[in-house]
RNA sequence: GCGGGCGUGGCGGAAUUGGUAGACGCGCCAGAUUUAGGUUCUGGUGGCAAUAGCCGUGGGGGUUCAAGUCCCUCCGUCCGCACCA
């Protein structure tokens, strides 16, 4: 195909990317091409994107994703970077069982054969990861390892087992942690999630609390909307609990942000879940009554959007610490058991909620703080002046804050405290595709852990997958096994671990270079590659696993086992894709090629003329029925142009709208540079070409022009690139390309011009396009590979121009330009613009109050 | 309700960070090539006017010689959290 000598560039055969495509992933796959290599001479970039889960096929979305992160690596290999780009699989998880329950089969085997047609899948983008290490999380070997960080967890006390009510999903049977319940409802399946009482295995992220959160504020490289997100999620709020007296010989402890408004409190409000709640509940029908409607309610209360403020009298009452008064007790359904202390004061005149409460059981208010403001009206939270509280009076809210915890404290009633709204995180999953846990219950010992030399725990490849429950509990052998400790008859634990656990550290083993070695986290490794530079993923993650994965890091670190404390420097948040959907006059959605457009220019239905209600860009989905899959595109269209179209037009960040215009346009455009490349060559364009020195004096006007604007083009390029603005480099790139066709008539009397130029623009447009670019750099000679080839520079003096075109104003409004030098001072600028026609129109003879000058900007005249 | 983001042509989006608004692409229009369609190449394309003018970055106000960009205010929209004491 490279014979093409047509000297008519409408002639050129297209660009046959099938054959090209096909050629260069044999080619990179048959010499490793991107291995990564520990070099210690070059600086490292470890670039990564959220690893698949194996569901079966790829989407738009997982293209864009990877797309994106293999323009960055591809880009700092060119750059000179020795980069780490791998990849794997999330191979843990429920549909794999699903699957094996909807359609015979092995979780296993299931899971196994998507991967392999999944890998193709990617291998055929041509994608540039190192696949030397891949894995997948269910490889024996991996969750063996994984195990073995359990164990270690254990020892260290990060890790216990205790009975609490969890959320259960009752369509995937199984507990979902906080973090997985969305709405009420499991964030799988979708079902509103039920409370059970079970034993689990927790992980103490809520150790890692403070670090956690305080840690954000060094992560410049996050988004701040994700940060904002986890800050949220941790919710740390900074107070005192308090002990208030009750007159039946008992305690109870609030907790309060605000313990300046201690002298605003009218009463005291427990939860429904309070121990003294329960206590009084089982004297009291009334307050049995109360609580038991608060549980039924409670199943159905994610349904109300706000929920009505409700409580009961107990007749108890507490001596508040600093008046002569007693306050009354409630129960009451707006106070959460889980957290704080369960029970508050209540100062109505400064909470919404409070107030609300005051106003409908006849509490009084007392107002405690004044503000600045006297239309101000209860409740009122902002800051101001405290009133009518004895020793606070006077002071500000924060004065009076510190000055109210430091009384209670004297006193013996309170303490300064802090609560987080981050739980532990509860890792039990009564599932078999997943890790299983390395534990053994003990008759006579209780619960122990396993030795490393029992290690790995395999899951059993028997087991019959049937109606709900466990399959691992069911196993007529498995489970049985000796006490570690006592050498009696033991059975193991048959919870498996969240799949949250196993992508919690996937990032580090990555960075092992031997993948045979049989430390999985080897440490020299690990402290070599760590951070990852650049982590590329969807929002959706923004609490989940990248929360888990940041406290995995630190709780690794701490057992000793790695030796960074945060995992990635810099992350990235792509959009969804989006296309249009179509529906019929029923509401039933049609596939796109289920609708036309007829001649009115409106959509009806192929089969039926039915008229077609268009909707809006939705996330792409199969219910909807308007995905497009990659395979075909990538048969119709070859990867580079699906590589480019992904990246194009739209900001990497926000959702893209998928249109088959638009591919098509970047079809055209993989076309319009490969026709580019071979007309050039059979003008002489080639690598002997690019290499003379070209004198930039003796060159045509127009030329020149031609040659410094590409200076620009890499400029442009390369910062856009830099800021992830991916959609900013297709435009420039095809700037250059357009600028370069303007002059193909003097292609061949400026063969070294040209030559250079096509060299970088070959090197620009790689990382997107790698395997037109790959073509076409061997095609003109170049040595060795593009994709290992130096990343373009260019001459900031050709970015420089001696003349510019500077627009003139007069009252701040454009009226012209004028031509200028540069380095023409003021004077000879404003006399210039002054002789400008369409100026002086404006000017018409008022005199010229004020002249502005800024140098290569603009030239402004006041009249 | 609280918190955050966003609002620019018919559409996706640019704008050197206060200095010629609309780069680049999609769509559309025209010309050339082609037997025709498609492809390709070239030109045009914010609106209203039609010579050189006026208006224009969600609405209103402000700062400035100059505002898409900064400030105030209102509206719309998207996302996150949602009784967190």
């Amino acid at each position: 195909m490279s014979d093409n000598k047509s000297a008519d560039i409408s002639e050129i055969t297209p660009y046959n990317f099938s054959i090209v495509e096909k050629k260069w992933q044999d080619f990179w796959a048959k010499n490793d091409s991107f291995r990564s290599v520990l070099d210690s001479s070059k600086k490292k970039y470890y670039v990564l994107e959220m690893f698949m889960y194996p569901s079966g096929k790829a989407h738009i979305g997982h293209v864009r994703n990877y797309t994106i992160g293999d323009v960055v690596a591809r880009y700092k290999r060119a750059c000179g970077y020795s980069v780490l780009h791998p990849t794997g699989w999330d191979a843990f998880g429920l549909p794999a069982e699903n699957a094996a329950l909807k359609q015979g089969g092995h979780p296993k085997d299931w899971t196994y054969k998507n991967i392999g047609v999944m890998k193709k899948q990617l291998q055929s983008l041509g994608f540039s990861y190192d696949w030397n290490r891949e894995f997948a999380t269910c490889d024996e070997k991996y969750y063996g390892f994984q195990q073995k960080i359990f164990l270690a967890f254990y020892k260290k006390g990060l890790v216990y087992r205790k009975k609490s009510e969890v959320n259960w999903d009752p369509v995937d049977n199984c507990v979902l942690a906080n973090e997985q319940v969305i709405d009420g409802r499991g964030w799988r399946s979708g079902a509103l999630v039920e409370k059970k009482s079970l034993y689990q295995w927790f992980v103490k992220i809520t150790d890692f609390a403070e670090e956690l959160l305080s840690e954000l504020d060094n992560l410049s490289g996050w988004p701040e909307k994700v940060k904002t997100m986890q800050r949220n999620w941790i919710g740390k709020s900074e107070g005192c609990s308090i002990k208030f007296k009750t007159n039946i010989g008992e305690e109870i402890v609030v907790f309060s942000t605000r313990p300046d408004t201690i002298f605003g409190a009218t009463f005291l409000a427990i939860s429904p879940d309070h121990p003294l709640a329960i206590k009084l509940a089982a004297t009291n029908a009334k307050i049995k009554a109360f609580i038991e409607n608060f549980k039924r309610g409670s199943v159905a209360k994610e349904f109300l959007d706000k929920q009505e403020k409700l409580g009961i009298d107990t007749s108890v009452a507490v001596d508040h610490p600093f008046l002569d008064k007693k306050l009354p007790v409630y129960v009451a359904n707006f106070v959460l058991m889980n957290y704080g202390t369960g029970a508050i004061f209540g100062t109505p005149a400064h909470d919404e909620r409070d107030y609300e409460f005051a106003k409908k059981y006849g509490l009084p208010i007392k107002r405690v703080v004044s503000s600045s403001n006297d239309e101000d009206e209860p409740p009122y939270s902002g800051d101001g002046v405290l009133i009518d509280s004895d020793f606070l009076n006077g002071l500000t809210v924060v004065e009076a804050k510190k000055a109210a915890i430091q009384k209670l404290c004297e006193i013996g009633v309170g303490k300064r405290e802090t609560f987080f709204r981050l739980r532990d995180w509860g890792v039990s999953r009564q599932r078999y595709w997943g890790c299983p846990i390395p534990m053994v219950h003990c008759e006579k010992c209780g619960i122990v852990p396993l030795e490393e030399k029992d290690l790995p725990v395999l899951l059993p490849y028997d087991v019959t997958f049937s109606e709900a429950g466990n399959p691992l509990d069911k196993h007529p052998t498995w489970k049985c096994v000796k006490c570690p400790r006592c050498g009696e008859k033991a059975t193991r634990e048959t919870d498996t671990l969240d799949t949250f656990f196993d992508s919690s550290w996937y990032f580090l083993r990555f960075c092992v270079n031997d993948t045979n070695d049989g430390d999985l986290l080897k440490k020299e490794d690990v402290s070599h590659w760590m951070k990852v530079d650049q982590y590329i993923g969807g929002v959706e993650h923004a609490i989940l696993h990248l929360l888990y994965a940041r406290f995995f890091t630190k709780a690794l670190a701490e057992c000793g086992l790695a030796n960074v404390r945060e995992p990635f420097e810099n992350l990235f948040t792509q959009g969804m894709v989006c296309a249009e959907t179509y529906r019929n006059e029923n509401g039933d959605w049609l596939f796109p090629s289920e609708v036309r457009k007829n001649s009115n220019g409106e959509y009806e239905v192929v089969a039926t003329g039915e008229k077609v209600v268009v909707g809006r860009f939705e996330k792409m989905s199969k219910s909807k029925k308007n995905v497009v899959d990659p395979d075909e595109i990538v048969k119709n269209y070859g990867a580079d142009a699906l590589r480019l179209f992904v990246v194009s037009d739209t900001p990497p960040e926000k959702d893209f709208p998928w249109t088959d215009e638009g591919l098509e346009g970047c079809w055209r455009f993989i076309n319009r540079v490969w026709r580019l490349f071979v007309y050039a060559k059979s003008k002489g364009v080639c690598s002997d070409e690019a290499s003379k020195n070209i004198n930039v004096g003796e060159l045509d006007e127009d030329v020149r022009k031609l040659y410094k604007d590409f200076h620009r083009t890499i400029k442009n390029s390369t910062d856009s690139l830099e800021e992830r603005a991916m959609n900013k480099v297709v435009a420039h790139i095809r700037d250059g390309v357009n600028s370069i066709y303007a002059l193909l008539e003097k292609i061949e009397a400026n063969k070294p011009v040209f030559s250079a130029i096509i060299r970088d623009l070959i090197k620009l447009t790689a990382p997107i396009a790698p395997h037109l670019c790959e073509e076409a750099w061997s095609l003109l000679g170049f040595d060795g590979l593009v994709s290992d080839g130096r990343w373009p520079t260019y001459r900031k003096e050709y970015l420089e121009v001696s003349t510019i075109n500077l627009p003139i104003q007069v009252n701040g409004k454009l009226r012209g330009t004028v031509e200028v030098n540069i380095d023409d001072g003021e004077d000879v600028i404003f006399e210039k613009a002054l002789q400008i026609q369409s100026a002086q129109n404006f000017i018409s003879g008022k005199p010229i109050k004020k002249k502005i000058f800024v140098k290569g900007r603009v030239i402004n005249f006041v009249v």
